[in-house]
DNA sequence: ATCGCAAATGCAATTCTTTGCATTATAATA
DNA sequence: TATTATAATGCAAAGAATTGCATTTGCGAT
């Protein structure tokens, strides 16, 4: 495996945004550093680097994947669909359904950025009113 | 709410079909009985359908969003980052956890096809091997 | 230093999906 | 029937991400 330094500035870029970046905002500050890197380079560093588990990938809903480094805490997500509000959930509430997986199926699971969608308390309301 | 033709082959394709199938291949069964139908157009009823409950949409890593009513029983997936294989879950797996977020947070849970990422076992050991 | 291989990159094209805007269809109301 | 409001649609363009192919780069072996 060779080093890149497009994975080196990408992963710089994750540890350094405390909250999860579009690939768009990745790209821009790869960009700082090498002016003239192309976009497919950025993705496919990024594939590169979920394949290898150094980073996550998440659908959050926003348009575009949001990515995050694998050394920042695990944490999972519950967003609402409608309004968007994303509530961060401690892992570990999954960590025995997870080993229980991983006992099962001989899977190691690599999830670590969870995303489960739900309804806000708000949203509840106006889709009761609404139909 | 007004009701759509188009929302009415969507379903009807995907009460047809036991499994997930892609945007694509919805649209085909939708064009053999509107053939003048627009991509776009189909895209919003999927859209729509969603928002509404009736479909979940899940990327199960094939490239394209895979769609699947929710008429069908709640299942989620365990899939393999690397070679795609997909198992199966009963998602009572995650009742439990999930009436606890409901409690917690007021949310009402849509997740009913979740998907996990791991590495089965056969890419587990490559991966060991290969680096 | 040179050669050769595999990884990484650039570029353009393609695929998948979403969005803006004008138009058409539908349902309720007068 | 005519009117109005809202939803659904078509079309084209834009956005996000991937892919094919040729080129370049980096590393090890010679």
């Amino acid at each position: 495996m060779r080093a890149s330094s497009v994975d080196h500035y990408i992963l710089q870029a994750l540890e350094e945004s405390s909250e999860h970046i579009t690939s768009a905002q990745i790209y821009e500050r790869v960009r700082a550093h090498l002016p003239a890197v192309n976009p497919s380079t950025v993705y496919r560093a990024l594939e590169r680097l979920a394949h290898n588990g150094k980073i996550s990938i998440s659908d959050l809903g926003r348009g575009a994947m949001v990515y995050q480094s694998m050394n920042a805490g695990a944490h999972d997500h519950l967003v609402c669909q409608r309004c968007g509000e994303i509530i961060h959930l401690e892992h570990d509430r999954f960590k025995e359904i997870f080993s229980a997986l991983e006992a099962q199926y001989g899977y190691r699971m690599v999830t670590n950025h969870l995303v489960l969608w739900g309804l806000c308390p708000a949203c509840q309301s106006e889709s009761e009113a609404g139909g």
